[in-house]
Formats: structure tokens, sequence, C-alpha cells
DNA sequence: TCAATTTGCCTGCATATGCAATGATTGCAG
DNA sequence: CTGCAATCATTGCATATGCAGGCAAATTGA
């Protein structure tokens, strides 16, 4: 009974040809997928008492050193308004700090030491996840989703500056 | 300045050999994946008083007719819970409706005829997105991008009923 | 038949997310 | 300098999502 994965139709049937046209809604798949492997991440990352998406923030505070929110939120491809909420936790924390910024409308956030030592922390058990996947999906097939993603990615931008065949 | 990819580096070095280790977080990358590809069939779907989430649903109420919440949550991988918040807004546009299931428990979801209306109206914008979508990135890539998710899930699928390697 | 367990739905709580609107600030034209 | 437009962060509002807990009903065991 667990192991039936069947699928409603939301689509008409095939036209059958060389290449068939895609089934199903590709965004719903892609939502089931996400729910599935950020379950998997957050078991692993809750020990240690952040969500995926703050490890991610934590991660990119780490990497891109003090940031004003604007240029963080460009790089994570969030809503600055996202980002303002999901750094507040961070902050609260003690994890990141914010400043002020070269304008006085913007800010600049850094992360602190004890930020570092907890990203350190969990980074250990975010790679557990990360290798637990991999070993599930195997190293190329990673790589292959990876190398989707970023051309979906690289389309979607595309079609974002230029909205071609719009009707 | 807005084609600059640049992303932070939340991993090592590669170690560099036939098939490279997978880099960064594949759950932050699904996540970031399924932002912009959720806003391009949002965009569609607005007119119609739709959010995706809910033609969704609505959409599977449609295709798994009369159907018990457990059994629409687990044939869309949604939490139960998640569910019944998600089920009511279309329950109070009339879109759907709630009888008594076979079980005193558990409850019949069934589509009502406006709610057919609705997903007619509903499934054009979807399909509008969907073949933009499609355009974007080519038939071909889109239903590898499918293959892939669907061989993800069926591997996380057996790494749910066999946990091995666990630390 | 009665108690204990299981099953199924719903609610409370917490987080994530985006859009619209607001407030503050800067830049630019006049 | 003054006023208006652009920029940036934040807040208000709405949804989506899962987990834990609660409640009701069915199932099982005695």
């Amino acid at each position: 009974m667990k192991t039936k994965p069947a699928r409603a139709a939301t689509t008409a049937p095939v036209s059958a040809s060389s290449t068939a046209q895609p089934q199903g809604c590709t965004n719903f798949k892609l939502r089931q997928l996400l729910r599935s492997v950020a379950r998997l991440y957050d078991a692993q990352l809750a020990r240690t008492g952040l969500k995926t998406t703050q490890y991610s923030l934590l991660s990119h505070v780490v990497a891109l050193g003090p940031v004003a929110p604007k240029e963080l939120a460009t790089q994570m491809g969030l809503d600055a308004s996202t980002l303002t909420r999901n750094l507040r936790p961070l902050v609260e924390q003690g994890w990141c700090a914010q400043g002020p910024g070269a304008d006085a409308r913007s800010r600049s956030i850094s992360v602190t030491g004890a930020g570092r030592a907890k990203h350190a922390e969990a980074r250990a058990h975010w790679k557990r996840a990360q290798l637990a996947l991999n070993q599930r999906l195997g190293d190329e097939q990673v790589v292959a989703l990876h190398r989707m993603i970023e051309a979906v990615q690289a389309a979607l931008l595309d079609a974002g500056a230029a909205p071609a065949t719009q009707g």
C-alpha cells in the first residue's frame, strides 16, 4: 500500500512523438520533491536548533562577509522582506549582527563569533544530510540534478529578462 | 549586473575525479528553483484567484473523485494537517465539498459544479504557465527534469523505508 | 461489554515566503 | 535649496507547511 506511487492525472493524454510532452505539473512535482528533500535535511539539522533555511542564511552571511540585506537577498534569490524576517531570529540568537551600512537606508549584516561556531557545528550535520542524499542517489545523479537545476534557473533568468511569446 | 550568478560557497573545494562531488547544498538549490518556478505559475494563475497550491489541490480532488483526506494527503505527499488547512478555503469558496466518509472518523471530499468550472478555467491558465516553461527549457529538458525528480523521489522512498548507513 | 490501542482529522504553534504598503533616505532636477 | 522620484529596509497581510497534541471513532483483547 505504501509504495503505490499512483499520481493524479492533472494533464491530458500524450501526443506520442520522439519527445513526449511533459506530463504533470512541473511546479507540483518540484514542490513534492523539495518537501521530501527538505525533510531529510531538516532531520539532520534539527539537533543543532537550526532550520535548513536558517542554515542556508547563516552560511551565506558567513560566505559573503559583511553584506547589505539587498545584496544578500539577491544572492539567495529571496524577497527582501523574507530576508528581513528570516534574519531576525539569527540576530536574536546572537549569530548575526547588523551594523550601519554604507548608506543610512541600508545595513551591514555580519556573522558573530558565536555565529561562526554555530555554523561550523551545523555544517557537520548538514554534511551528513548532504552525504546521505548523495549516497542514496549516487554522486553522478546528484551532480546531474544540480546541473539541471542550474540550467533551468539560467533559462528562467532569460525568461524574466526577455519574456517572449507572451500571449 | 543582473546575470551575475555569483553563488555563496557553502562547500569546500573539489576533489577532481571522473565524477566530481556535488557542489553546494542540494536542498538550497531546490528551494531556489522552486521559488522561481512557482513565481511563474503563480503569475499565470493569479488571474483566476487560485494559488498554485490550491490549483494542485483542486486538480487532485477532481482527479481522485470523492476521496478521504488521508488518501488525498498521501497521494499529494502532504501532511494531513496541511491538507486540512489548504482544503478549507476551497470549501469556503464552494469549489469542494465535504461529506461523511465510509468511516465516521473520516470524510469524503469531492468537487462541486462550481469547483469543476473553476478548475477548467484555471487549467487554461495553468497550461499557459506550463507551456511557457516548456518553451523556455525545451520539452526534452522538462521531460528530463521530470524523470530526474521521479528518480530522486523513488530513491528517497527507499531511504525512508530502509535507512541504511545511519550514523 | 469494557479497556487499551490504533487510526484519522483538526488545532495550536512555529517557520517560510511573497506582495503591497510604509517610512526613511538618497539622488536628481529645477 | 526644494520637491519629486528612486532606493532600501521593514511591517501588514495572506498562504503554505510540518510537528505535536487533542479529540473522536474504530479495532482489538479480555
